[in-house]
DNA sequence: TACACTGATGTGAACGTACACATTCGAGTT
DNA sequence: AACTCGAATGTGTACGTTCACATCAGTGTA
């Protein structure tokens, strides 16, 4: 294979460095960490040896000799979802350009037991902070109750708590949802919840409830569904045969996705016999029969938000302030005015 | 919040396990890494020491003392796709079980310089191994000719090179999906494939390729996309005018998505008019209207060999040796025999 | 001139583990 | 009984970095 000529002895030290610069390691070390009383043409020295020699910190050592490591850890449950997918790419972005780098640990179910487990784990492994996205309210309480020694983040809106919530306004969004149904002038609209532990599903369910009750309508129970198109499949064709809604909001776009397939199966109409609106503006959305109506949320940001935070508190600097990020009506087919004949 | 009686001290170190079990730390150590001379009373006893006092190693001063490293790197650049990240949740677990953890980075474009980045980076990150899910032939080459001293695992099919690839049977599996088609008893089937550069698109176009000369039947010039809905909605639309084809294999399903729409606008009906099938089977291919055909891939299972093979590789042993992934067709209502009056 | 004080640098540990080399012990061989 | 051998365990040291402390010059103050 393409013959590399130059055969890469083993990585330069801290040492190999003073030595070139002419200073003791410890210098080289001050360097490192931005310690103010270095001199400026030492400083110089010191650089110019690291840029010759290549030198990078070897971050095993570095997190074994101070007890202030460079890991983030990324604790998530929603496996494979889009927006925890987005929000996972975005942080681990930005956290390598901040110089961390990211393990992550997917749980397969969110039980108290596994939550506890990942934690430990995270905090053996040295993490410097964990981002959490499992945004259940029993992830919460569990972490709450654990005694984290480490700064955690949480991406979703909801439980306050100790730690260090990155929110997008689900409410805010859900209502722009039930605004936009409104408007069309529906007044029979039906919610499709997430599960009942999700935070993001209680709060989407409350924009919901809360926009609803700023209309001046009143409400249906909510269905609970598991956030899976196949659930939303299954309540389509069960609720094929009500007739006290016109419009329906499910709590995210894949089971709203699922609903429409329903629909079709028991021969409702979508918009015509019944609108339906999701949340996420997942990439198929957009091509749907009828292309879906949803409310988009800007995932990767929030994911980023989420690292400057934990940043933040690992540096024990003040928390940076942000303004609610606001999610975005997409209308698209599945929502029209409802039917007069109805 | 919530008090947790017993202020955590700082973790247990292999001493602590020594003095508790009465042997040396080295011992705990043999015990450890499964060493061969360790008498089983002796053995025991560190175990049970190991359990009472939940030790568990210090992996950044396991790595600074081994050059043998713990954390794999996953490269990949295909940020978002579902079979990605459905194989990167699968490696992250199976490298977690065998003692692992995962370093994620993306690279928002796949130029040499960057990929040449990203392999450096790993390599000073210490990285056991790295497993690359950026399927582009460009990848292979750049990274071949890097000299990269770590051992890498590409998943996904075509160029052989020194890295260790896992491969599903993409051919096949396109050749089913064509196959279906004939069967059907379509004989005019155009080829939606992938960018130029990605190894998958090849090989399913290549499969493409092969059924059709297998089944004795002229092929159409292939259209290249992007892989994204998008440009299965543009170019549906386009393609709408024509009448040299009855079906379409699109080489995802996102495509094959987008195809359906831009059909729609333009009024030809999928299947009566046109048939479509895609490659995949997203989560959502079951709720389109119609539902999408597809082939469907292990992901997962594509990952945890991926994983398998590293290890091997890093360990210094043999290669597993595992027959081709089998994709598996599924059919749905996209595809059905073509009009006769057409 | 002696004194404390600050800025810049150097020295000795320590982090928790693995590796190379002792050491001990018992069994088998001569 | 002395000897070899291997299995089981213990002792030093190194990995590359940071931290606590020591040093040493230079500066201002009494």
């Amino acid at each position: 294979m393409s013959g590399d000529g130059e055969a890469r002895a083993k990585p330069a030290s801290i040492r190999d460095v003073a030595r070139l610069a002419s200073v003791s390691y410890q210098t080289v070390s001050r360097v490192l960490n931005d310690h103010p009383s270095i001199r400026d043409d030492t400083r110089q020295r010191v650089l110019a040896a690291i840029q010759t020699l290549d030198y990078r910190p070897n971050q095993a050592a570095r997190a074994l000799a101070s007890s202030r490591p460079n890991v983030l850890g990324i604790l998530s449950a929603t496996v494979g979802e889009y927006g925890t997918t987005s929000s996972i790419v975005a942080i681990e972005q930005v956290a390598r350009e901040r110089g961390f780098s990211i393990s992550t640990l997917n749980l397969p179910d969110a039980s108290p037991e596994a939550i506890g487990e990942a934690v430990r784990q995270f905090e053996h492994e040295q993490v410097a902070g964990i981002i959490v996205l499992a945004p259940q309210v029993r992830v919460f309480n569990v972490i709450g109750g654990l005694g984290v020694r480490v700064p955690v983040a949480t991406l979703h809106t909801g439980a306050g708590g100790t730690a260090e919530t990155i929110a997008s306004d689900q409410r805010l969004g859900a209502g722009l949802a039930v605004q936009h149904l409104v408007t069309l002038g529906h007044q029979d609209i039906l919610h499709i919840a997430g599960p009942q532990d999700w935070i993001e599903a209680e709060s989407r369910m409350h924009g919901y409830l809360d926009a609803m009750f700023e209309a001046d309508l009143s409400t249906l129970p909510p269905i609970r569904g598991d956030w899976t198109a196949d659930f939303g499949h299954f309540a389509g064709r069960e609720l094929a045969g009500r007739r006290d809604f016109t419009a329906i909001f499910a709590a995210n776009d894949l089971m709203a996705i699922g609903l429409m397939h329903g629909f079709r199966d028991a021969g409702v109409r979508v918009p015509e016999d019944i609108c339906v609106i999701g949340f996420d503006d997942i990439p198929v959305a957009a091509h749907m029969w009828p292309t879906l109506s949803t409310v988009r949320v800007d995932f990767a940001e929030l994911g980023r938000r989420a690292v400057a935070h934990l940043l933040a508190a690992i540096q024990q600097q003040p928390a940076p302030q942000f303004d609610l990020l606001s999610p975005e009506l997409i209308v698209r087919q599945s929502t029209s005015a409802p039917a007069t004949r109805r």
